[in-house]
Formats: C-alpha cells, structure tokens, sequence
DNA sequence: TGGAATGTTGGAAC
DNA sequence: CGTTCCAACATTCC
C-alpha cells in the first residue's frame, strides 16, 4: 500500500466522501476519541507523500499506512478496523493496521506540499536546492527523505536509480549537476508511472530493478545490500550504475 | 515456517 | 544535549 502513488488513488477513491457528514465513527484506534468524528463535515481529503489527511472542522487526522497498512472504500474485510466512518449516505471507509494521529488544522503551516512528488506544485528546483545543502548525504538516503521527496518509497527509490544509473551509494554532493538533475526528475516522472501501472493492475511487472535478480541491460546479477542510514535493500548493477564518491 | 518486507516513531544508549 | 541505534508495531508472502 504504503508509497505516494498509491495515497495518491485513495484520495480519487475517497473524493465522494468530501462534504458529507459523518454520522458514526469508530474503530480499535487508541490515538483518538471518535466520537468526537461524529457530527463532523469532511472538508478535505488531501495526501502529503504517504500521509492521508482528513480536515474536519475541528480537528484534522493524518493516517499513516506504514508497512501494512490497508483500507477498504464501501468495502470491510475480515478485522477489525483500526479507524471507519460512515456517512449519511451510507458510504464506508475503513482503515486497517494504520497509524491515527490528530494533528494541527493548519495543514499548510505544517506541509510542505512542493516536496510531495505526486502533488501539482511539486518543486523540483527546490529539491535540488535541498540535495544540494546536504553532500554527504547517500542517494540511496536521498531519495527515501521525505522533506526532500515526500511519498518515494523504497521501490521508487531502487527503480529511480536503475533508470538514471547512479549506484544507491553514490554522494550527493560527488553528483554531476545533470545527474542530479535526472535524480529529482526521474523522481517524479517514475511516480506517475508506477500511478499508471498501479491502477493497470501491472505495477510488479514493471520493476526492472526492485527484487529482482538480473540487469535486464548487461544481464550480470545485481547486487542486493541493505545501504545508507535508512538500511533499506539496494538492488543494483555494478556495471551499469556508477557510483560517484 | 521463520524471516523479511512498499515505513516510521519514540525512547534508550552513548 | 545531540546523535545513533534498536525495538516496536502489524500483515502477508514465500
């Protein structure tokens, strides 16, 4: 569930629920009380990288899905729902094994919705900006930062620097300017695709790099090896993807 | 079937 | 006090 793009089809699968009024709430969430959602309007449903926000007139939530998370549209599965509301129409939402937060109302004092890659205002100067204050960070850390690339995830982050062949290892700072260029915008441009095959119902068989084992370009085994402070698993070509240091 | 994984947080340890 | 490390959470798949 958990990398932008897929937040990014549950805001189009929730959009009806913008307006209506929650008539009961509910869930085995101990982060908040909801009976308190009870009587509410949904003012907004808006995503920032992985994190699903629902402005209501008192108070806004933040869910995240971390690992495992799920949810179902009209729909319930056989658990209990850490958080669900329903509506006066009857539509259902129901969110499992997530993380529930009620945080500050003022959602703009406290996104920065121009690192969101998936978001319209997306600002990919900006994220060259950020990269460049920070040299010695690890592309591999680079890509997975959420103030920098907020809703990459770690397969976005090892298909990213398949196509732009930059070994995970790689420091910022030893990047030529044009790779670093193609870092941020293959960031975002790979986003929309894995949108697109999410939605097809074809996103796995897309992954050229992300557990898979051979480089479908020089066919030599690729390496896996958890890297970077954020030791999440880099698959990699030795041969194709350059490492910069 | 035990281990690993599309992730983040909070607190202990240093 | 800042930085780093690690457990915890929770589900599914191989």
């Amino acid at each position: 569930m958990p990398e932008g793009p897929s937040l990014f089809i549950l805001k189009e699968e929730t959009a009806c629920f913008v307006g209506q009024g929650i008539v009961e709430a509910g869930g085995n969430t101990t982060a908040i009380d909801t009976s308190r959602l009870v009587g509410q309007t949904i003012l907004s449903l808006r995503t920032w990288g992985k994190h699903f926000l629902i402005e209501l007139p008192d108070m806004a939530l933040r869910i995240h899905f971390l690992l495992f998370g799920t949810y179902r549209v009209n729909e319930r599965r056989d658990k209990p729902p850490r958080l669900f509301l329903r509506t006066a129409d009857g539509d259902e939402l129901n969110f499992y094994a997530c993380s529930v937060r009620e945080i500050d109302r003022n959602l703009d004092s406290q996104y920065d919705w121009s690192a969101d890659v998936m978001s319209p205002t997306w600002n990919p100067a900006r994220a060259r900006k950020k990269l460049r204050a920070e040299p010695d960070m690890l592309a591999c850390d680079a890509l997975l930062n959420q103030d920098i690339f907020s809703g990459v995830g770690n397969i976005i982050k090892n298909e990213v620097l398949f196509r732009i062949r930059v070994h995970p290892a790689s420091k910022i700072g030893a990047l030529p300017a044009p790779k670093l260029r193609a870092l941020v915008e293959e960031a975002h441009k790979y986003s929309f695709e894995f949108l697109e095959w999410k939605k097809q119902y074809v996103l796995k068989q897309h992954w050229l790099a992300h557990a898979k084992t051979t480089c479908p370009r020089c066919q030599i085994p690729y390496k896996k090896a958890h890297l970077g402070r954020s030791n999440r698993r880099s698959f990699f070509c030795e041969r194709c993807q350059k490492r910069y240091e």
